[in-house]
DNA sequence: GTCGATGCAAAGCATTTGCACAGAA
DNA sequence: TTCTGTGCAAATGCTTTGCATCGAC
């Protein structure tokens, strides 16, 4: 699952087997959250939201957000500046963060031999991995030079 | 440092080189909190603190905690559970968390391949890392059979 | 006697929930 | 018409803060 349309459609299946009714918010809030790309917070999917439905609040994005995740069109991701964020479903590819201390961008990578490893540690106490979280924090090493930096 | 002892020398000598006080209270946490071994939250520490301190709140524990962790003695750790934990800070050895979903029980690691390839895939893009979190979630291959297994 | 620390209650944030009403089916 | 979804406000859980008082130096 990548784009909008089969989200849309995954989404529409979910409803139909939980006997859920399909909404015009519901409908805005997943399009605003494929717009948005990825790693967006409630604050950013409501701001969006508004501009296209007025008088939607807090509660709906937070029961939307959390009927996509039990659909399966977005994940859950818990930084550390205490907001929680999601991120559309991209098929069973894993992938975790590096997060720019210095720009704030957040880039996604996954590493084949990190997750042996895992494995390993695990195996050594009896335990299988289920999930994981891993997330590197760093700073850009061109200095003020980061093509991309933002204000603090 | 390893020890209540070390911990303690280095408290007395934040204290004193930022013109600060020497308390009771802040005795009592730090002794509980080196009770208590690590991964300890705010709610396991002040139960135990009130039982020699009675009268002590929640904005004791968390001033105190705060104050460890500007002093060097304790470091913060977030997990799933929205709880922040602290555990005692042990030289300069950084480790990860490998925690049970059977049984919840928190285990540490620490691997060098893991943290090479860490660092390998930030110069890729011009990053170096600062600092990292890496938990695993996994259950149990023993299933019933863990030997620690807790109540859910 | 100063000035930082404490304890309590109130305030802050992010998130969740209760309830009356609106709107899909 | 029925029952889920929505919107608002109140409630919750964790953490922080304001303020009068306490206690270390």
């Amino acid at each position: 699952m990548h784009s909008l349309a089969e989200a849309q459609a995954r989404l529409a299946v979910h409803i139909r087997e939980n006997g859920l009714k399909h909404t015009r918010q519901r409908d805005e809030v997943l399009e605003v959250f494929y717009a948005l790309g990825g790693h967006a917070s409630i604050d950013e999917l409501l701001a969006q939201v508004q501009t296209r439905l007025p008088g939607v609040g807090y509660a709906t994005v937070y029961r939307t957000m959390k009927l996509f995740v039990e659909a399966g069109v977005a994940h859950e991701r818990k930084f550390q500046d205490g907001q929680t964020r999601y991120e559309p479903h991209m098929g069973d590819d894993h992938h975790d963060h590096l997060i720019c201390l210095d720009c704030s961008r957040i880039f996604e990578f996954e590493d084949p031999i990190i997750e042996a490893r895992q494995s390993d540690i695990c195996a050594g106490r009896h335990l299988r991995p289920v999930h994981h979280r891993h997330e590197i924090y760093a700073r850009c090493t061109l200095g003020a030079g980061c093509p991309d930096r933002l204000p603090p």
